[in-house]
DNA sequence: CGGCTATTTGACGATTATCAAAATTAGTGG
DNA sequence: CCACTAATTTTGATAATCGTCAAATAGCCG
């Protein structure tokens, strides 16, 4: 399912004017920051969906900002059972666990199309030595990935499928609202059944059971690829979540 | 349940014949690194099984490593639930998450008696400025942590009782064996069941009846506390977990 | 319009949860 | 050290949730 398809054309793309960069979602950086970051990168890479971005047991992977699309990290037991680790959406680090810890213990894939910019690993400890402010954003952003997987272990091993599916959807949204993705409630929901089963730690048939139950109770609808979402209330209601801060984060 | 019991006479004690960093299972560092660390660390503080070690949604936790005994961070739900995230031993990192993040997003108890070797958090900020070899490594802790999360999240969303429960068993039987903790097959096993079941994410009855069905079928036996792995191969093979790096890790 | 994949539905079975109570263990004070 | 209480663990019975199997329907792409 490789598909590198480099654009070496837009490396040249200057960081200082990213349209990533200026959503309120992200933080403000000195215009140094930038340009080291611009230094850093040496490739922004597009690859089709359903491809590997990290395979799993690959070594010392490259590490990547999600520039545009949907990806996801996940695990695989050796009879084939698969579960999804967490989503990743645009400005989120991908592959840093896999570029420090060198053996990735998971793999990550495309879920859309995807655009990715690319840092060498070697660099990233220049980064440490020169950039002590970029380094413990890297780890900051670290640390929020570990929340996120925090959520979900909790909503696996404490929540019944409905809730399951309202805290998916919830935090889907707001994490695709903070992002600028929302508009009139609805935003697009590129997830196939399988893989919400594979998130949810729930069968394929009982995924769908409940997705239509919740649909049919109102919660929301999806049609074509996007998802509305009818009551947000009741939604995070129902799935027991907590706030989440809304405070701009780094992006790298 | 807060038992501060400061020790400040300990904070003495030279990390440079720290018993702990002794272990194989640790990096070795440079004296300049580990004076860093005794400049860095401002108490040793002794706490009572049970006390809180970081409370939920406590702001600006202080960073830790565990010096001795075990601890355990979770994460409740309004209505009481509760998930054990991930259990920690000697020489991990307590509170990375919290102090990076400012607002905890989780709990973190002592699960036995234990110290800890206590770093305000400001100093982090000085660790990443003077100390880029440490931030690396801190950031190189978080991700292992992460990856131990990621482990979690596949056994309850994938596994089905008794592979979570023979995972569990093999995964802290590795992690002792690695800190020399284990002899003869054996080492202190202080859950309770009602931690096992959080742990796990089953109830409480319904891990009592698999537990002692793993038992009977002769994969370990448990007695005064201790745990003795009777039967290694076994135990993985039901699992299904890979093999770990042996590799010494970094400890700060 | 086919042919493929993804989703939905129904029937049934297995796993896990809940309830209640007994048995065991641990803790406390005399 | 014993007696008593409280907490933890175990057991049995029953119910709910979730998984599996199989087939039908719907959606998608050439």
């Amino acid at each position: 399912m490789m598909n590198l398809n480099s654009r070496p054309g837009r490396i040249g793309t200057p960081c200082l004017a990213c349209p990533l960069r200026m959503k309120p979602a992200f933080e403000d950086k000195t215009d140094d920051e930038i340009r080291f970051i611009q230094a850093m990168k040496t490739d922004h890479r597009s690859l089709k969906a359903g491809s590997d971005i990290i395979s799993p047991d690959q070594e010392s992977a490259e590490l990547y900002t999600l520039f545009s699309g949907w990806a996801f990290r996940y695990k695989s037991l050796p009879d084939g059972r698969r579960q999804i680790l967490n989503f990743l959406l645009p400005g989120d680090i991908v592959g840093l666990q896999a570029s420090l810890l060198a053996a990735a213990q998971h793999g990550i894939e495309a879920l859309t199309d995807v655009e990715l910019c690319v840092f060498p690993r070697k660099r990233i400890w220049d980064l440490f030595v020169r950039m002590p402010n970029l380094a413990y954003e890297l780890a900051w952003l670290g640390s929020r990935e570990e929340s996120m997987i925090d959520d979900n272990l909790t909503s696996v091993g404490q929540r019944n499928a409905s809730e399951r599916i309202a805290a998916l959807v919830i935090t889907l949204y707001r994490r695709a609202d903070a992002l600028g993705l929302v508009s009139d409630g609805s935003f697009d929901f590129p997830l196939s059944q399988q893989q919400l089963a594979d998130a949810l730690g729930l069968s394929l048939v009982h995924t769908s059971k409940t997705w239509s139950k919740l649909r049919k109770a109102g919660l929301f609808t999806i049609s074509g690829g996007r998802l509305t979402l009818l009551n947000p209330r009741l939604t995070a209601r129902m799935a027991a979540v907590y706030e989440q801060s809304k405070a701009p984060r780094p992006l790298i």
